[in-house]
DNA sequence: ATCGCAAATGATAATGATTATCATTTGTAT
DNA sequence: ATACAAATGATAATCATTATCATTTGCGAT
């Protein structure tokens, strides 16, 4: 008898993970819930943490840290190495992108480009190698109107 | 009476530092050497503060941190975030290049390709944004003969 | 609904990379 | 040779992240 918030989303969200192979938590679904709310796509660890405490939706920090590495494992998450030392992840919407990020504001704009992905490719089997992954960040300034610094 | 080592490469690098807005010390001295004769051109504060201790040439890890920041402030050197969250470093030789490294053996391979190039500022144009700095690492599987691991 | 147990969580210690502190040493201009 | 600011080195501190381990929880079998 604890079944209280909306079921209806709690069931798709715990059907998302069950499909994950992640069995269905609470700190789970609220991590989950959060991505899929959030009005910011890219959050770090820390985001995420201080974000479920503020709605007293408590999660340890570990378990956070845990949490987005296994949804990063099963491919509900992208794992993005900003400058700056600290992980940033993003819901996986399947569709592959690359970032610009303001350097100012920190706002993140997501591009695609096929002739980059193309010529990637191309300069990556030219001299043998089998692509794995990549990365591709433009660090800028945003020039947008509510961005401090100009 | 101590400027006992070879004079002529030490006069180069000390006007080398002195251009840079660096005074020339030793342990600056003995990292940009390093950096100028190194085997592997990218490599991190850890690699460089082992390197020197093997040949004798001690300098504190805390020296070899902030030298490298400097030299990256000063235009000598150029810091890469591979993943991995290390920083590493490589010698500034003026011409943009991009990376790929592998996975197996963390061999790094640059190259250059002007159409990735310009298609980076056109994306970054059209949304407004001013490139300020980019990065673009492809990580792959080199398929070489000495790598580890196939 | 209840049991049992493996899996998950949370508090906290530990780790790895990097930076800050501060007493001592070293370039360098005089 | 002298003096002093700048640089260095040993070490403590910080930041992000991972490991540990006792406690709690989801969930399949009853």
């Amino acid at each position: 008898m604890l079944k209280i918030s909306n079921q209806g989303d709690d069931m798709k969200k715990t059907d998302h993970l069950k499909n994950a192979g992640l069995k269905s938590t609470l700190p789970r679904i609220k991590v989950l819930s959060l991505f899929e709310s959030a009005e910011q796509r890219h959050m770090s660890a820390e985001d995420i943490y201080k974000l479920l405490l503020s709605t007293g939706d408590d999660v340890g920090l570990a378990t956070v840290y845990r949490i987005l590495t296994q949804f990063e494992q099963a491919g509900l998450l992208v794992r993005h190495f900003f400058e700056g030392g600290k992980s940033v992840f993003e819901l996986n919407q399947g569709k592959h992108h690359d970032h610009i990020v303001c350097l100012q504001c920190g706002q993140v704009e997501e591009f695609y480009d096929q002739a980059i992905e193309e010529r990637q490719e191309k300069a990556a089997t030219e001299r043998g190698f089998s692509i794995r992954d990549h990365s591709l960040y433009i660090y800028a300034d945003c020039n947008k109107e509510n961005c401090p610094h100009r």
